[in-house]
RNA sequence: GAUCCCGUAGCUCAACGGAUAGAGCAACUGCCUUCUAAGCAGUAGGUUGCAGGUUCAAGUCCUGCCGGGAUCGCCA
């Protein structure tokens, strides 16, 4: 479904080819000044030079054409405002047209940016085997989330991959110290998935053995040899540490199930560095009888430079002087494992900003390699780094950095308390007050986080997650659940919404923002920006927050008006619980 | 040193090159005897780091400077 904006530039392109003007200036948007009039097109000014003619005067015979074209179905008033501003207001009829459109479009209003649904592969999360998660995968789980369900509902066919940093010398590590001390091999013989005290007691053990085994790693000469020796091992797929791998992994799998399950992050694959193992030897004997990869300093590399370069690329190391593989060798063989598999017309890595010049590296081997076509699209939609409250890398008040779960309990917490004290949630069971107080949590700080741009630092500020005043998440959720119960309460009275709009004053605001939204959704789209999404629905909650507190619906005695607020009423409602599904949030039926 | 990102209200952040730069928090004033006050209505708060330039139009684009952060071959 096309937002009013778009019909209106369909129109207005119209207007200009016909009057021999480039169509493409013919974009119309929502108004600057919403008292001057509802849209605005700007089009005539930059007209002007080329035209060799007044801005105004185009304007003018823009209108004057865009007036023969339409004979009074669409535009109420059209008007030249400043310097060659077309101000445009659309007639009532016009406008509840559309709304009744809206409120019957199957789509919810989401546009088609992919007709022939393109395959996108999603790459975020990206958590360690062995190690706990941590608030550093707080962003690019959260965001990669909104991407996966704004580009799915933008008509892609969008394939999430968590993409588990589970290969290489850290596992090696891990399993020379397992081996080592020998009373600890119990723990993997009598290991049984089924016994979930079992698996955490894993887990924990690894959690506290995987930065021991690193710092000896550093320090011990014999035991960096032994390491070594199990990643070999591994990558060749040989007992005892393929089979220890497959339990290391698995355990690590089910305590990160348990913290995506809390985030509602979800993927499509769960694949990992090991799976590009088996594509990397042959990649790299093509890349050697190609030419691309060469010797350079005992290591061998895909130079990736370029004469027109501003700064220095280096070379992307494919294999190093000892022969081991690098993590860019391991993501171009993912990338060939992707286009096989997947046949993406997009590839997108949710990965923190810092990594921008290993992705460059990468794309580039990538493309000269001939393992992505330029038809592919390399993309990497990057983030800023997580701060503390001080502007430096955050860490918790112990110095240590903050696991997602004790994260999410602290969120939680917050939320039953403050549940308690606005008197919300009462007189509900145990059960689903526990509910509503975990969505109310994740809602807070998936919304705190979303709603930065993604590429500017971000501050991450504990107290700032955890509100639930102003513009956050739960005051989205307490709208939504508004709407939800003023609809529930009309229903019990007989009051039911009605198919036929009828504009006052105090709604048509709210009207004219709901019918944006494909605007939004698609600017969000286009920019992988999920703050745009977060924008647009907390001006919806804000605007219907105005409508609500100035009339009231109930008590409105003229029927027709009634209806019409209440299906106004079920159209926010809907917009809302589309927009935070986009970002991931999830409404609660009552609080 | 080179390159990239950032610099907007006291704080945290918005603003597809367009009209009078907007929100939230914090501060102040009102509003619960009608649908959930996690709310609403309002007040105050700005030389968009600095200086030039391009443009009918610059927070936005270009150049230079200042300040902060990041990155720059065998870690991921």
């Amino acid at each position: 479904m096309l937002s009013i904006a778009q019909k209106l530039t369909e129109v207005t392109e119209q207007a200009f080819s016909a009057l021999g003007l480039p169509p493409e200036y013919a974009r119309v948007t929502v108004s600057a000044q919403a008292e001057t009039a509802q849209f605005q097109c700007n089009g005539a000014m930059p007209c002007a030079k080329a035209a060799k003619k007044n801005p105004r005067q185009i304007a003018e015979e823009v209108i004057e054409k865009l007036r023969a074209i339409d004979g009074g179905k669409v535009f109420a008033a059209l008007s030249v405002g400043g310097p060659g501003f077309i101000n445009m207001t659309v007639t009532e009829d016009f406008l509840t047209a559309h709304l009744a459109a809206l409120a019957k479009d199957t789509r919810m209003g989401c546009p088609v940016l992919s007709p022939d649904g393109e395959f996108i592969v999603l790459d975020y999360g990206g958590p360690n085997v062995a190690k706990a998660m941590h608030v550093g995968h707080l962003r690019s789980s959260i965001i990669g989330d909104s991407l996966r369900r704004l580009l799915g509902a933008a008509g892609y066919v969008v394939i999430g991959d968590v993409h588990l940093g589970d290969w290489g010398t850290p596992m090696g590590m891990l399993i020379a110290d397992y081996l080592d001390k020998q009373e600890d091999s119990v723990i993997f013989t009598n290991y049984d998935p089924s016994r979930p005290d079992e698996v955490e007691r894993l887990m924990n053990d690894m959690v506290e053995r995987y930065p021991k085994a690193a710092a000896r790693f550093k320090e011990d000469e014999a035991f960096r040899a032994k390491a070594h020796f199990h990643t070999k091992q591994l990558q060749d797929k040989e007992q005892p540490a393929f089979g220890m791998w497959q339990i290391i992994r698995e355990v690590s799998k089910i305590a990160m199930e348990k913290n995506f399950l809390a985030l509602g992050v979800r993927f499509d694959l769960w694949k990992g560095e090991s799976d590009a193992h088996d594509f990397i030897a042959p990649m790299v004997e093509d890349l050697k009888r190609k030419g691309i990869a060469q010797e350079s300093d005992g290591a061998l590399v895909v130079p990736v430079a370029r004469e027109d370069d501003k700064k220095e690329v280096p070379p992307l190391i494919l294999l190093k002087s000892d022969g081991a593989v690098l993590y860019g060798t391991t993501d171009l063989g993912t990338l060939v494992d992707r286009m096989q598999e997947n046949k993406p017309a997009k590839i997108i890595y949710v990965v923190d900003q810092r990594q921008g010049l290993h992705f460059e590296q990468v794309f580039r081997a990538a493309r000269k390699g001939g393992i992505v076509p330029d038809s592919v699209e390399l993309i990497h939609a990057g983030f800023g780094t997580m701060n503390g409250p001080d502007g430096k890398p955050f860490k918790t008040r112990a110095g240590g950095v903050m696991k997602l779960e004790d994260l999410i309990a602290m969120g939680v917490e917050k939320a039953r308390e403050r549940l308690k004290e606005a008197k919300l949630a009462e007189d509900m069971p145990p059960a689903e007050k526990e509910d509503v107080a975990h969505k109310v949590a994740i809602a807070a700080i998936k919304f705190a986080d979303l709603q930065n741009n993604r590429v500017a630092d971000y501050v991450f500020d504990l107290d700032r997650l955890t509100m639930f005043e102003g513009k956050t998440g739960p005051y989205l959720l307490y709208q939504a659940v508004r709407i939800n119960s003023l609809l529930k309460k009309a229903a019990e009275q007989g009051a039911l919404p009605a198919e036929t709009f009828i504009l006052q004053e105090p709604e048509r605001r709210l009207a004219l923002l709901l019918c944006e939204m494909p605007d939004h959704i698609a600017l969000a789209a286009r920019n992988y920006a999920p703050h745009i999404l977060c924008d647009y629905a907390y001006k919806v909650a804000q605007e219907f927050s105005s409508f609500y507190g100035n009339c009231h619906i109930l008590s409105e005695t003229n029927e027709g008006l009634r209806g019409s607020r209440l299906a106004l009423c079920a159209l926010t409602h809907r917009h809302l619980q589309v927009i935070l599904s986009l970002l991931g949030i999830q409404i609660p039926e009552r609080m």
